[in-house]
This record gives C-alpha cells, structure tokens and sequence, in this order.
DNA sequence: CGCAGTATTGAAATTTCTCAAGCCGAGTGG
DNA sequence: CCACTCGGCTTGAGAAATTTCAATACTGCG
C-alpha cells in the first residue's frame, strides 16, 4: 500500500516546516505547531480544477507533488495563466485572508496536495507570531513574482520572454530539489505556455526552436532540460533576486550560476 | 505654518487606520497600537525615488497624497511600472519581510509620504495578531492587483487593456474618496502609461484616442474624467472583485455601478 | 494500424512599433 | 507683448513583429 494516508500526510507536515523553515526561523513551538495540523490529502489528474474563480474555499493548499497553475478565465473565456506550484509552494494560502478567489487554481499533471483547514492556520498564526510572518512571507515572495511575470510578459521580447520563464522554473525547481541531471519537469504543452506569456502558440514555438537551436534548452514530452544554464541565463536577463530564494552560495545544495556546462 | 508636523503625522495614523481598518476588524488594542507608531514624514518632488531596486529600507512607507509608483528597471535600462498607489496605500510593507527591494518606488508628482520604521511593525504584530492579519490582507490585494496586470497586460489588446487600467485607477480612487465629479489625479503622460501597460507611446495615444472618440473618458493635465462609466467598464472587461473593496452595495458612499450617467 | 493530441512550418493578415514631423500650451526672457 | 523653447500630444507611413489560418508531421497509445 504506497503512499498510504499516514506517509502522505507526514510527507504534507514535511513540506510545510519546509517551507516555513525557508521564510523565516522557527522555534521548537512553531514546528509543533506545524506538525498539529489534520491535513487531508487529495489527489488529482492533468487539468482538474481544486477551487475555481469565485469559490470561498476553507481550506489551504500545499502541493505535494506535481504541478498546479493559477490562471484567470476572461470574459472571452480565454485563459491566463498567472503562476506554476510545484511541491512545497502553498499557491491559495491568499484565501484565508481574501475569502473569493480572483483566479482558479489547477492541475497541470497527476499531482498530490495536502489540504489545511483554515481553521487551523488562523489559530495557529494568532499564537505564534512567527509561523505567521513565515507564511505571510511566502505570499509576499508569491507576489515578487507576479510583478516579475508582469514586467517579463509587458518588456521582453518573445524568445527572452520564454526563456526568462524556464529559468525561473528551472531555478525553482532545483531550489525543490527536484532536477536530476539538468532536467526538471515542466507538464505544459505549447499552447498552455502562450497562455502564460501572452504569446500565440506559433510565436511560443518560434521562441523555443531558436532557443533550442542556441543548444540553450531541449523541452519535450514535459521534460525541461537546461543544456546551458549560463547562456540562458544571459539571454533571458535572469536575476533570480525576486525569489528570495537563500542562496548560501559558498558550499551547499545551491550551485546553480556558473555551471553553464 | 501649513502642514505642520504634529498634523501631518496624525493624518498619517489616520490613514493606518483607515487602511487597517478596511483589511480587517480592529479592536481597541489594536487601534491604539497603531496610534502609538512613531512616524516620519517626507515630502517629494515629481519623479523622486523614495526607495530603489537592491534597497534595504527599514521603514515602511505609507502614502499621504499624491501617487507612488513601483517599477523595475530591466537590464536594458528600460522601465517598467507595475502598480500605482494613493492616499492610504502602503507600497513597500513587503520590505519588513522581504529584505532586499526587487523593485523601486517613486512619486509621480509631488506627494507626502509617512514612513513607520520597521521595528515598530515587527513588535506590533507580533503582539497583536488582528493588526498582522489586516497589513497581511493588504499585500494580499496587491498581490491580487498584480495578478490582474499580468493579465491584462497579457491577454488583452490595446485599447481595452488601456481602459482597464483606467477602471482601476478610478475605482480605487473613489474609494478613497479622491474623486470629484467623475474626475481622479492620474498624474502620468502617455509615455509612463506605456510603460505600465507594455505598449509604445504611439499605441498608447491611439488607444486614447478611441476611448475618448467613444466618449467614455477623458484623459488631459493628469486628471481623468469618466464620462460614461459604465460603457467604459464594459469595454474593458472590468470586474472589480479582484480589489477586495467591500462594496456595501445598498446605501453607502460606495455607489459606483449603474451611474453610467 | 490509426487516432488524438501536439508540434512544426509556411504564408497572408493584422497589429504594433519605430521613425519622423508637426502641433500645442505653458513658461521664459528679451 | 512676442519669439522661443520644452515637454508632451498627435498623426502619417513604412518596417517589423505577432497572430491567424491552414496544412503537414510526429508520437504515444489502444
């Protein structure tokens, strides 16, 4: 019986000091506080909606495994995408505070997420001040961003604008310890990507043929390899500074920039 | 002696409660908390910098007239806007957690600024859980407000996207209470719009220029007049939810909707 | 093998950008 | 009082980028 409920929700527990772990320091009380939660799992198939635009969730979301997007639907029924959540990112923790979803929340592959009542949250953040700042942080970087995806689909031009969003995927997802060799999962067809940068799905596969052809990245089959992260880099203008991501870069995990090979 | 400090500091608490008080329910504790800030304040001349890209501020700023703007400044040099903020707004509370700026903040004319030193935050909140809460919802709209750019600067064309950046800006306008007749402060040429909106300066007159052919709005020396609501509204598909503005409907000062005239 | 979804490519249609010129109103100094 | 300047607005027109339309591959899977 893998992934039997016991494990999964010990594996929810564990994203979540994570998580917290990365946005702020937590005392012995904050991690118990942590592992306190009743968390439910659920998991969910390519392209199944967990809360939708204008839904009043109770509960929070933390990916466990797989990919969620966030994404608007206009008036037009057209839709935008906003952001990608792999496991660890907490991608509605919003609606504990604004109780309407503005967007709608999916999965983009077979993912896992666990399930927080907001009950639970709201209880513990009022005790524990630095639980809540911990999460309140992880929103604000949520938020960092946004007004890099906006500034990226406003001011870049196509191929920069699609390799500046591989490089914040890539870099996230090493961050998630989950690259092997160059490779990260990346579960979006051509035309879902258009739909995150404002591009037609002809213009995204312009974008990435060139790309491709600089030998910079190979994406297939939802497989993202970085064949060289150095000159992807440069050519997306990518300064990972908006994720505040920790970097410790003497000695750790963390040896990303200057590794073009 | 106009503006003296004593008044214009106490507008500035004005102001915190009025923003607090919108994001959350506050009991007394909480209000005399915010009272007992100890807060600067700045005044600023048009297109002044308040902080910058790679900043570390330790105070947060609240804005007391005039209008903020936050934009990034791309490898290129070129800018990019990426949200307008008024009387009441607090456009960097972020920095208290986020430590390094990824964006800059500037006055679009000029304009007075309170700035509430992080450390009297910090200790607020951690002692008063509702008053976390309520500047927490606060970026969470912002958050929600970026999220709706990058939509809109996306996924709509031209003139639309350019209407709905005029609906928001009414929008929040009103709700602030700095809206006279049908008429708002929108102290920025078409060459910042531009760069808002992700579009030349050519498009963006041309743009203009239908809105004002269709009678829905004029836009001249900064101030915006609406001439037709709600038409304008209908063209650019706006949808004020995503501004968490408790509209109290029926009765109140909020009666926007259905005043096409 | 054949289907369905996805990727790729060409080419016309459209939008947007760039470049360039002219206009307009406010402020300045002769 | 007027010529001049400066910033910002307006407009035309060719250049460039993107979208749309359409046809053709490719791939995994039943």
């Amino acid at each position: 019986m893998p992934n039997a409920p016991h494990s999964l929700s010990s594996r929810v527990h564990q994203l979540l000091l994570w998580k917290a772990g990365q946005n702020g320091t937590l005392l012995p009380d904050d991690e118990s506080a942590i592992r306190a939660f009743r968390v439910r799992t659920q998991a969910l198939g390519p392209g199944e909606d967990i809360v939708r635009q204008g839904d009043r969730p109770d509960v929070a979301v933390i990916v466990v495994s797989g990919m969620l997007a966030r994404y608007h639907t206009l008036e037009s029924g057209e839709r935008q995408y906003i952001s990608f959540h792999i496991a660890g990112d907490m991608p509605d923790v919003q609606s504990l505070l604004l109780t309407v979803m503005d967007h709608s929340l999916c999965a983009l592959d077979t993912a896992e997420v666990g399930l927080i009542p907001h009950q639970e949250l709201r209880e513990a953040f009022s005790r524990q001040p630095a639980l809540c700042f911990a999460f309140w942080r992880s929103t604000l970087v949520d938020a960092a961003i946004f007004r890099s995806a906006l500034t990226n689909n406003s001011a870049r031009a196509s191929t920069t604008r699609l390799a500046h969003l591989l490089c914040e995927q890539y870099y996230r997802a090493r961050d998630a310890g989950l690259t092997q060799d160059q490779s990260c999962s990346l579960p979006m067809n051509q035309t879902e990507l258009g739909q995150a940068l404002g591009m037609s799905l002809v213009s995204v596969n312009r974008a990435l043929k060139k790309l491709r052809a600089d030998g910079l990245v190979d994406l297939r089959g939802g497989i993202l390899s970085v064949l060289d992260w150095r000159r992807l880099q440069q050519v997306a203008g990518f300064d990972p500074t908006y994720l505040y991501i920790a970097d410790e870069s003497e000695g750790s995990r963390l040896r990303l920039s200057g590794r073009g090979e």
